[in-house]
DNA sequence: ACGAG
DNA sequence: TTTTT
DNA sequence: TTTTT
């Protein structure tokens, strides 16, 4: 390797990585050793510091990219830091673990999945199917829907899980009615997860969590692995995540002499604003004393904004209380000043705002694309795009039902689901009906309590039901219920062939009347879930057809793939449903990480 | 041309977003809007230290998502004909001068509209 | 004769007193009343363990005062022409057999009075 | 003395002191050496076992009067047990501080006055003065009544001070508006005490313990004598209370070799029924964590109640979680059944319960006066009185208004708190214009802020007023407020010509026109008022003449008195006000304890 | 203009 | 009321 | 909503 013999620390070496820094980012670059901590102000450039140390790594210490972890929290950073990254160093880049916290552990439990004895090929529950399932148990625990409403038990036991603890303890440290009901649900849920071979996404970190500390020696094994461990957005964890982290490091030498990771989390308590998740500032805050002996280096030079906008910023930060001080300067000037303005109403507010708009545009100052209009809840985005229509002034509102929170788009990956995982029992009745099929909720009602009375999974009770097993269920629903198993039956098949997801997919929605009966309505809605089903094939196409291409590359560089170890097959349906599961966009899936094999 | 729900197939154009939903993005131009009390802060955190302070770094991160050009914004009433009772936003003190137009306080009189530019605005931004 | 307030000056009579105010006193008969959810224990309490445990050992100390007589009573409405919707005390499990009559739950349909006496009542009274 | 030769332990010895005990109750009494804690289930006979250990310690462990301490929480708890003890060891009984812990508290702080640097003869506020001090507080810090109603300001506050928190600290801890606003007044209330030399109940406790903390020496001087310190209804202290009684025993030798006193409490965590007034049933449950080495004694048999109502008793609270296991019994048989009863209504329910009562009266099983009728809020009582008197059954309701909570009462004590403290502004503005004397609201502002602004007392104001020095104040008002400074000043001279605190009290009533004013109403309740404040006059009458006796009888006797400094003179009108303060009842006027001498 | 109701 | 997975 | 001082 061409770095072998440079000394590390050799003046004007790196230059192409190190002169166009300041020099706290160059001090974070350059660190080594203890924890380090990058407290990294709005618009200082972090990503740059990050994909700089990472580059940083590679070219002066002698780090392999197969011992880099770097973690982020969303897929979308995570591939930007990829793709930054292998700007600096090439395809090396490409044996780096980078990836958002839930898909690391997705990727660590199913590696691992025998020794915490488990299927590999569990199903992952977001927050819909999470609260649908807790809806049912409630449900079956005959608990008041006003009192106890699933959306409310559902953060609750989130929280819970964030905090690492398990129903038992939860029902123990209960102090009110609420609590003891959720704990009692929350063991419930679980049992129900473990039946249908599903982890929600709590899961996922908690009981990576439990792999590491039942398993001292799985977790020295990743730590012997993963020298250095990077992430992102640290202001952002949650205590599960945080623990996570810790466990993987370490915060002294294993048994067997295994010495703490190098570990470099980035973040800005200032920008802590998901405590209603889980995130816990203090996790930023204490990172001194959790890890002892640790470095802190403040990024204070922004990249972005105008002075003006920065003292602004500066001044509404520091009256919060039992901070970190931290004062966001520029070398680029103060620009303009800031406007401020009080309306008679809101209708005014927006019409000021666009014509603001609209003299922005007109001077050539800011296309629209580079205007942005930020409120704190979102059905206050109504009075501007009202005005905003009525102007013709072209714009986009963000949030909303994202495009995999689409009931079409759950209905169709819910067929998939079922055929990947016939115990996904959640997905199994969320479809069991959809397209109406004359199994409704007496016939479903009467199939699950044979499930529950005979502990049977759905599925095998479903097919009970058509061998006419089932007590109380009437002959029509029989026939109804017959029709469907046959359905899943002949795409099982097809799967089971290798026929590729695409395809799959389309014969999902052509045998089951999916697609005709969007068709044949006249809601204009409708046409419009058509073209998502449509966006869904073609997403569920170019991911084999990417699959395909890394396969080939594999195959022409023979790199080895033990790293694949529990990893479903590339493009196959169980991978494109993590892939799936594990993002909010259809433009955002993530690139496979890691793939190039390495020694472990 | 891919159809996210977060991004339809529109024009691109101006962009309506939460605060939450701006957090690690960037704009020439940003316009903060709605800055009152009891929508920012939301009502709901009123009272409570911490979540007054989350409030704040919301805001906090909504500011320092502008490069060039920035405008707060609030309204004195919900409705034209309604009754103008709101105040502003105390994430605004030691922002906005105290004498400046839009540091007026909400008045329970009805009164004319209240329009007057100001891009003159000048005061002292730092506490 | 002094003319405390707690004490008028009228001829000794019957008690009526608040259960914190019977603490540390005894009587030959005790009758405890409103034995009704939401009011023993208080509404106020309900979800809250140490509140309902609090309120759990003010029934007893009503218990305790008993010398001889004890008896427990409530009402299935609050007016005699009111919905019959009160159920009774959770304090009352295991001390009240359940197919005693006085263990009957509220119905919501109006029925006729319901006044059988019931000094027969025998039932088990330990859990 | 008689017992010197005696063998504490001697069998057969002090027989008369111990026959009549069941064993649980003997080992009580007997036990000597390290921290006591007797779990006195209802009716197990607690008092008796609280006396005859005085007794016993007295006469079996040649333990002097004076150097024991016994607390209660009621006047009428600590009344009995004089009395009892009494009854067992004659005028000897006298030497010891029976008292409750307020009443203990202000003797400590009378006599300690000067070491923390405060005069003896402070005002003692009770709830009520304490609310309407808290209400000037809050309007003056412009506080909305709405948000911040004086109650709930005051329960805050009262809650901070029984957990010895102070007004910084309580600042500092201020995790919302509420807690900050609420310690925000804290700090302002505390200062406008001070100034009025006025202390809250809680004050009592709080600033004792402040003494015993601050002032090691006076801690030890206290525990060197009082060697023995009994607590009664131990369940119902507060944070303070616990450690109050905590400085005073101690839990290890001082420097000065003094070793811990002996510590005997009593309670039942059963009947903890007080946390709302900041009772925590923690102290009794971790007694034996608190006082490592203590030994603790059940009592469970009973000597009040049928076995059967002892059966159910244990079956309600068999139910509490996480309790101390204890199991009532009887020698003495089952008794009459339980009645259960649904009543269609509450009015069914009044008349049930009413027909059950006249038929015990009948058939002679019991009186009227013996029994009782509970319910858990006093409107409950309504009912039930309607139908009594509609039946003419004889009843009386406890609770509502006390005798010293009556309007008239307090005005009337206002005034001679007044006389003797003429800085308790709260009492001063109480009164001012009552009965009507022309001096209004805006007179009294006007006054107020004079006070503020030039840092003079209410009553120095006052003054300034007569002379014209109050700006704004009109000549009418400026009048009236001298009529009223001359009424004052004459009443002054009365006190202190010595003239006993009855005919001052009716020279208040003569001279205000207070009488009169109620004599000319035809106001039925103004006609109770009156007698009320003739109760008052007889009350003080009778105050006096029992100072008399005591007086002389400790002439006679030669008694030493030194135990008396700082404490006001009998008879004395501080005297007769530090009383009534700590009372609630005209007839539960607590005789004058420990005031036979002794060395110290 | 202030107090009383 | 906010919603990175 | 309970209210020992």
């Amino acid at each position: 390797m061409s770095t072998l013999f440079d000394l590390p620390s050799e003046p004007g070496k790196y230059a192409d990585l190190l002169d166009d820094l300041n020099p706290a980012q160059r001090a974070a670059v350059e660190h080594s050793g203890p924890p380090l901590l990058v407290v990294a102000g709005a618009g200082s450039g972090k990503t740059r510091v990050l994909t700089r140390r990472i580059a940083y790594l590679l070219a002066a210490r002698d780090v392999h990219p197969g011992q880099i972890m770097a973690i982020t929290f969303t897929n979308k950073a995570a591939a930007e830091m990829r793709e930054r990254v292998g700007e600096l160093v090439g395809r090396r880049a490409n044996a780096m673990w980078v990836s958002t916290f839930h898909s690391m552990c997705v990727r660590l439990l199913r590696r691992e999945a025998k020794t915490l004895e488990m299927s590999s090929n569990f199903s992952i529950y977001d927050a819909d199917d999470s609260r649908r399932l807790i809806t049912l148990v409630a449900r079956d625990l005959d608990l008041d829907p006003k009192r106890y409403p699933a959306r409310t038990l559902a953060a609750h036991i989130s929280n819970l899980k964030n905090e690492l603890l398990d129903a038992e303890t939860a029902a123990s440290k209960a102090a009110n009615d609420f609590e003891r009901r959720a704990a009692e649900v929350y063991g419930e849920y679980q049992r129900r997860l473990t039946q249908a071979n599903a982890m929600d996404f709590d899961d996922l970190i908690m009981r990576t969590v439990e792999l590491f500390q039942v398993f001292p020696d799985v977790a020295e094994h990743y730590r012997r692995r993963f020298r250095h461990v990077l992430v992102d957005e640290y202001q952002d964890t949650n205590h599960a995540q945080y623990t996570l982290v810790r466990e993987l490091v370490g915060t002294k030498p294993t048994g067997s002499g295994v010495e703490p990771s190098e570990l470099c989390v980035v973040g800005d308590a200032d920008q802590s604003i998901y405590a209603f998740r889980g995130a816990t500032i203090r996790n930023i805050e204490e990172f001194e004393r959790d890890f002892p002996n640790a470095r802190t280096i403040l990024l204070e030079q922004n990249y972005r904004s105008t002075q003006t906008i920065l003292s602004a910023a500066n001044a509404v930060i520091a009256r919060n209380p039992n901070r970190r001080d931290k004062r966001l300067w520029t070398s680029s000037g103060d620009g303009e000043k800031i406007v401020g303005y009080v309306a008679d109403n809101e209708h005014d507010e927006a019409a000021f705002v666009a014509g603001e708009i609209d003299a922005l545009a007109d001077s050539g100052e800011a296309k629209y694309s580079d205007v942005a209009v930020f409120y704190r809840t979102n059905n206050q985005s109504r009075v501007f795009e009202e005005i905003f229509i009525r102007l013709g002034l072209p714009y986009r509102v963000v949030g909303g039902v994202r495009f995999y929170e689409r009931r079409e788009v759950r209905d169709a990956l819910a067929y998939l689901r079922v055929l990947a995982n016939p115990e996904d029992t959640v997905s199994l009745r969320r479809i069991l009906n959809v397209p109406k099929r004359g199994i409704g909720d007496r016939a479903e009602a009467v199939v699950a309590t044979h499930a529950e009375r005979e502990r049977l999974s759905f599925a095998a009770a479903l097919r009970d039901a058509v061998a006419g097993k089932v007590p109380l269920l009437n002959p029509r629903s029989q026939r109804c219920i017959a029709g469907f198993v046959e359905l899943m039956d002949g795409l099982h098949e097809l799967v089971d062939s290798g026929t590729e997801v695409a395809d799959v997919l389309e014969a999902v929605l052509e045998r089951t009347g999916y697609r005709a009966e969007l068709e044949e309505s006249d809601d204009p809605q409708d046409a419009s879930r058509l073209e998502n089903l449509d966006e869904l094939v073609t997403v569920a196409r170019e991911f084999t057809e990417f699959a395909d291409t890394v396969l080939e590359e594999q195959a022409e560089a023979e790199q080895e793939v033990d790293d694949a170890a529990g990893v479903p097959e590339p493009g196959s349906l169980p991978a494109f449903l993590e892939r799936v599961s594990l993002v909010a966009d259809a433009d955002s899936i993530p690139s496979p990480d890691g793939e190039g094999g390495e020694e472990d | 041309q891919r159809a996210a729900a977060q991004h339809p197939p529109t024009v691109e154009g101006v962009t309506l977003a939460s605060l939450h939903a701006a957090k690690g993005l960037e704009w020439d131009a940003v316009f903060l809007v709605g800055l009152a009390e009891g929508t920012m802060p939301i009502q709901h955190a009123d009272g409570n230290d911490e979540a007054i302070e989350e409030e704040r770094r919301l805001f906090y991160v909504g500011v320092t998502r502008a490069r060039e050009y920035l405008s707060l914004t609030w309204a004195l009433a919900r409705n034209p004909d309604g009754r103008r009772n709101r105040r502003r936003s105390r994430f605004l003190y030691g922002l906005i001068p105290e004498d400046h137009p839009a540091a007026r306080v909400a008045r329970s009189q009805k009164q004319t509209a209240l329009k007057a530019r100001c891009r003159i605005c000048g005061g002292p931004l730092i506490a």
